[in-house]
DNA sequence: CGTGTTTTGATTGACGTACATCAAAACATC
DNA sequence: GATGTTTTGATGTACGTCAATCAAAACACG
């Protein structure tokens, strides 16, 4: 039952261990006819190629970059500490991991960025994309550098990108429609949404998804004109109670970015009886969750993308095939009784 | 920028690379002031021992074996498949699956399996547990010959078992009470509750995680006598169909184990307005969700549940930390406009 | 058959750590 | 200062693969 080396492959196909070799890293110079006769025999003997050893000889390391949003949000916060708390593990796998916290919204310091690391930049870069030009060109030149690059949380279609490592954030708009739709009962209203930034194309996306379901499904739903909150809680909260005050036929919100305290104090001060949805998880939406204030939130797990991240690009870096079923990033749905 | 390495830290130090390994690995013979010499310079250096390194020197390998159901139900063939599936990943860093399907709900079959595989079991095993001594009894005999244990899926408490890896099913149910509340508009109605098994720890608690719910927050609710489905879809639709026939004031319906299809089927047939949350995603329950005769399906993901014991398995058997991030088990939430 | 080319074998030295051994040095004790 | 003990150094082998070398063998082609 001991493991199959090699070793044991060459033996049993009748060949030297240099020439299992060559067909285990296909390099040239193996006859068709022996190259089939190799691999007939690893299958035969099941032989797995040690990653242990296999790295080990290589001596390869890998370095990758996240470029990620300096935001004061909790969520960006959670994301870089997650990044920090995943470099440990990483390590051990010989991977460096650095990280450039950048200021929100401005795509041509994500540029920057870039640019500014040079080559120190390493293999792979994952980054929470703005909608921009210069931003898809600085991609396809990483790309042509052959550096490898995945989107992070917010993605940017039709760039070089080789893949998004986040959430399906039209569906995550959907389901908060659907949530609130199932959740008013009322036989008509309107419905209130918190916006946070129109460039971010995630959030973007939440309120076609939303959009979409409320207008298909919920006839007897009006869906106000978005409060763009900046995410900001102040601004939030100030523009909320505003809109609650004028229209006391909202029976329900969905807040698709930061600044959900402000969503919270506002819908707190304002005492109607209305579904909530929201984003984030924090210490303010957990004690609204408890409180009743809040009926679910729709989060993503920081620490899972992060590593997914990191996986991924180590993928694209071995060239190979990433496990598809392991960084399905899933919408997380909290409500009071499973939160964790 | 090149890899610390135990030869650096040694040069460092001061002291032999014999020295480092002494202290890395805590042997004995190594003066207390050394030994701070050293892992001082360790993370002066950021000296990260590498783990590919390390596995080939140690040429250690690992043996888990998993005991589940053999049931027919999708969860569990869903279960054993992605158990095959990930074998193949886990053979990569000398990990050996194996894997035992027992006749479901009975006791003395897992204490068979595992007396009767007697040394070969290996290292650790992840059983899915049902409720009795006898289990307990060999558990506590695994943990004495010091093979690691894991329960999976379905815990068993009070016993020497070292982690469960599953959901809390107590949560999913009291989740279930909490969407099914807020999916119901009529001011009073009857819930009806379809059950698996009562010898299988996590339906029951489901239910009790449901009733407290109901209890407490729903009075303008009642929940109707559960039906013990037995995991079967026909005796499931059976005696559904004649409940919704004798019950016409039911609202909601919670269906927690095994046999969906059965209510599938059921309600369609029965044509009355009511909101349906259950378990298990499979094809019936997809088509179940896009057609809009369940609202809601509470799942776990199969895949990361056993990569999760393999992995926490692992960590016992190095006597390692477990990365309770990455192994938390969600209850996910799927609604139509979120299904993978 | 000789020539050139392709394929294979044999061998060697990494990679970074684990682990064992033996000798040398440092230290403690009387 | 002789003795015994603890601590350290020096060294070597092993793990399984990668990568490169050179020589030998097999093959193709005119």
């Amino acid at each position: 039952m001991a493991r199959v080396t090699a070793q044991d492959v060459a033996e049993a196909a009748g060949v030297s261990l240099a020439t299992v070799d060559r067909v285990l890293n296909n390099r040239k110079g193996v006859k068709d006819s022996t190259i089939e006769r190799v691999t007939e025999a690893m299958d035969r003997l099941n032989f797995v190629r040690d990653q242990a050893a296999a790295n080990l000889a290589r001596g390869r390391s890998y370095r990758f970059t996240f470029i990620v949003s300096a935001g004061e949000t909790a969520f960006f916060s959670d994301i870089r500490s997650e990044i920090d708390a995943a470099r440990a593990l990483a390590a051990k796998d010989r991977i460096e991991v650095g990280m450039v916290a950048v200021p929100p919204l401005d795509p041509q310091a994500i540029v920057d960025a870039i640019e500014g690391r040079g080559e120190t930049i390493g293999d792979g870069v994952a980054l929470v994309a703005v909608e921009s030009q210069v931003v898809r060109d600085a991609i396809k030149r990483l790309r042509a550098k052959g550096v490898h690059v995945v989107t992070f949380i917010s993605d940017i279609p039709n760039s070089a990108r080789e893949r998004f490592v986040g959430i399906d954030n039209v569906a995550a708009g959907r389901v908060a429609a659907s949530l609130l739709k199932r959740f008013v009962c009322a036989p008509a209203g309107d419905v209130a949404v918190v916006a946070g930034s129109g460039t971010l194309r995630d959030h973007v996306e939440r309120r076609m998804g939303f959009e979409q379901v409320m207008r298909a499904e919920c006839p007897h739903l009006t869906v106000l004109p978005w409060i763009e909150g900046e995410e900001m809680a102040g601004v939030v909260e100030e523009k909320l109670s505003k809109l609650l005050a004028e229209n006391p036929e909202v029976v329900g919100l969905y807040s698709l970015g930061g600044g959900t305290r402000g969503v919270i104090d506002a819908i707190r001060a304002a005492d109607q009886d209305l579904r909530v949805v929201t984003t984030e998880l924090s210490e303010h939406t957990r004690a609204a969750l408890i409180a009743g204030d809040i009926d679910a939130v729709l989060v993503q797990d920081p620490s899972h993308e992060v590593r997914s991240a990191i996986r991924v690009l180590k993928a694209f870096t071995d060239g190979t095939a990433v496990n598809e079923k392991q960084e399905r990033i899933r919408i997380e749905i909290f409500m009071r009784d499973n939160l964790p």
